[in-house]
RNA sequence: GGACAGGUGGCCGAGUGGUUAAUGGCAGCAGACUGUAAAUCUGCCCGCGAGAGCGUACGCUGGUUCGAAUCCAGCCCUGUCCA
């Protein structure tokens, strides 16, 4: 399909678009208008993942191709709990920690969008403001007579729970409509009118489309990106340590390096045209490359998300210890470091310290197995005790966890 | 409110009185092979302990028993159907 739009043809050309209401209505409207879209994010957690990044980078594009982008962070929505692609309910949150959640995840995005007054400057709302507001009277209605339930049992959300026999609450069952009541009142405030997001969201978005064109008679878009999951078919973005976290608080620069840095090999392309602004010619180049060769595009990969994510010196200072710590088999500084007290310490609180083992005994099977390495050589007593002189001592667990170990 | 079926380790799912810290699968970790990739094969996979062992664990609380995830009672929760 050949796009008129910046826009729709930017996001096409790298991968974002999944599902669209009316693709050429909104080229056509991209190509003559500013065009404020938003995604919404739910504010679960103090930090978002990657598994939000692709939605983070949609919004990035967006501002990019000379539109606005706003961010709604979902401080209402999130009191009631999104049932999509969940197989169970979630714990309520208290509206202080969703408080909370939402000044953290806000660092992410200053950092990925240029935020102000402008026409094209980004946007933070958050729909607490006018869900909050809401009488349940006054919301049945003037939202509730546009929603049949023979409708919205047809959702997949919904489907996925009866056909699982699990229980949805009537408080989740509600949340459809008040996402659909978001992009309305966005609509009418901000002039919003194109919602994104995964795309576990399109019947939310299709039934924010309904309603702002049944009450209102607003022309309202929407766009799904692809359901990221990795070449061997797992969820994008966990690891065994859980989330890839995007704030620094809860995920360290390295490790975020290190999760781009293996990516699979067929997931190098993708992903760098998802989550960098490298051309697409070099994109191309990088991709192609065969082998062990193709490493090297893992690193700029790496490098490339960090910087946007984390920024430049984070990027350089985690490529600048990976290469230490596995080209030269020597130690980089951004390595975890375990300072001991004493004049020596036990491989096994060595590797607990560092937090390459939940536990002892989970220490001592990894020393049992022979995973465990000092200075590179294998250790496979587990009363092995490494002396801590004034040199640093490296101990790894496996090939890829590596950390710093020396006196306090 | 009633009838029936259920609640087991991160998930799925066996187990119906003792050798069950609990079969199996998935996920995860490690080893081998490699390229910090994938696939494959092997080992590990509740906590503490050097070890013998100890402590916790099968929705909750009591009970029966030498001994319970397994039997009994009450309660909580879920599903299906009925009202």
């Amino acid at each position: 399909m050949a796009y008129q739009s910046d826009l729709l043809r930017v996001l096409d050309e790298r991968g974002y678009i999944h599902q669209a209401t009316d693709a050429s209505g909104l080229d056509a409207l991209a190509a003559r208008q500013v065009v404020p879209g938003y995604i919404g994010f739910d504010a679960t957690a103090p930090s978002l993942h990657v598994g939000n990044l692709v939605s983070i980078m949609l919004l990035r594009r967006l501002q990019q191709a000379g539109h606005k982008p706003i961010v709604v962070m979902g401080g209402g929505t999130t009191k009631i709990g999104d049932p999509s692609g969940k197989d169970e309910s979630r714990k309520l949150l208290t509206a202080a920690m969703i408080r909370d959640n939402i000044a953290s995840i806000r660092a992410v995005f200053e950092r990925l969008l240029a935020f102000g007054d402008g026409p094209t400057d980004a946007g933070m709302v958050d729909n607490d403001d006018w869900l909050g507001a809401l009488g349940y009277v006054e919301l049945l209605r003037e939202v509730g007579p546009h929603f049949t339930i023979n409708r919205m049992l047809t959702f997949d959300s919904v489907k996925l729970r009866l056909d699982r026999e699990q229980p949805l609450t009537f408080l989740e069952f509600n949340y459809m409509i008040l996402q659909a009541y978001d992009f309305r009142e966005l609509a009418l405030r901000h002039g919003c009118r194109l919602q994104m997001g995964g795309s576990d969201q399109w019947g939310n978005i299709v039934n924010g489309i309904e309603l702002g064109r049944r009450i209102d008679g607003l022309e309202l878009y929407g766009v799904t990106t692809p359901l990221l999951t990795t070449a061997d078919g797992a969820k994008m973005g966990k690891t065994a340590a859980g989330a890839v976290w995007l704030n620094e608080a809860q995920l360290p620069g390295y490790d975020f390096w290190q999760y781009w840095r293996n990516a699979d090999d067929r997931d190098v392309g993708k992903f760098l045209r998802l989550f960098t602004d490298l051309p697409l010619g070099e994109i191309a180049r990088l991709e192609a490359l065969g082998g062990s060769e193709i490493n090297a595009a893992k690193v700029v990969l790496a490098n490339a998300v960090t910087a946007l994510c984390r920024g430049e010196d984070a990027a350089r200072n985690a490529e600048a210890t990976a290469s230490a710590t596995f080209g030269a088999g020597g130690l980089g500084e951004d390595l975890p470091v375990f300072a001991s007290a004493d004049a020596d310490v036990g491989i096994v609180d060595a590797l607990v310290g560092l937090g390459f083992a939940a536990s002892r005994g989970e220490a001592k099977r990894l020393v049992a197995g022979g995973g465990a390495r000092v200075d590179g050589e294998p250790v496979t007593a587990e009363d092995h005790r490494l002396a801590l002189t004034g040199a640093d001592v490296r101990v790894s667990a496996g090939k890829k966890k590596h950390g710093i170990v020396r006196r306090a």
